[in-house]
DNA sequence: CAGTATCCAACTCGATACTG
DNA sequence: CAGTATCGAGTTGGATACTG
């Protein structure tokens, strides 16, 4: 895992991040928050997720105490998933930011471009325009 | 950007989650939600962090609405990074994640290896254990 | 001071195929 | 059914050096 910058260490807003990081970790977490589901049904409720990923996420979440796993020592094999109770609080916790991002227009920047400037213009974010010597 | 699985229309979480997702993200945030800073001192503030990728992930931050840029004419350069209203709520919405966060124990999993195995023994997670037919 | 430009290593995730 | 193993592409972030 990549290291995380320092923090102020009262602030459990990283170790919070790192548990739910990976591309499907918030739905994992969604799916399971009303009732136990096995590998497959899983596996079909995420439409695109492969084998692979579907257990490297799950195995990381039982480690950091998010999902339980339960096996049934059964013919063909059954494995539940399920959350703790640790894991509904984090549920729970996510449910302002959730809210939060209602409000945000769907396509998130990260690799938008900043926009070529015109001739003799310096644009600055709230519209403000400066004017070089040259004008 | 990597795409993001299928979500709930109504379920504003992965957007939230795409505009923190950046190494550096949360502790901007958190070092701008008092007061205007400049790019030199949140160099200084936050060690390690390269000038590129600070300003890629302020960039980012401004492309979404989160942080505004306030270029001033001077010389010296001096340009001055703030929160928006908007980017003070995220703040906010994230406090009840960080509160959970701190219950968890600080090295979180990612790439925890599955420890091996005693011979004749099966391991389920909750300390279960079911004997195999040959013990 | 506040960027920009290159180059590159690490990490995540997906494709695919195989096993108890 | 529920994993496991292997390989490779894409993305992120760090090192370093240069500019208005």
């Amino acid at each position: 895992m990549k290291k995380q910058p320092d923090q102020t260490p009262e602030c459990g807003l990283g170790r919070a991040l790192a548990v739910i990081k990976g591309k499907w970790k918030p739905s994992l977490i969604w799916e399971l928050h009303q009732r136990p589901i096995r590998f497959g049904e899983l596996k079909r409720r995420l439409p695109g997720i492969t084998e692979k990923v579907l257990f490297e996420q799950l195995r990381q979440l039982e480690v950091d105490g998010i999902v339980h796993r339960e096996v049934y020592d059964e013919l063909p094999a059954r494995v539940e998933y399920s959350l703790t109770t640790f894991g509904a609080g984090l549920n729970a916790a996510v449910h302002e930011l959730a809210e939060w991002g209602k409000r945000l227009p769907s396509p998130t920047s990260a690799v938008a471009e900043r926009p070529p400037l015109p001739e003799g213009v310096i644009r600055v974010s709230r519209g403000v325009r400066l004017h070089d010597s040259t004008s």
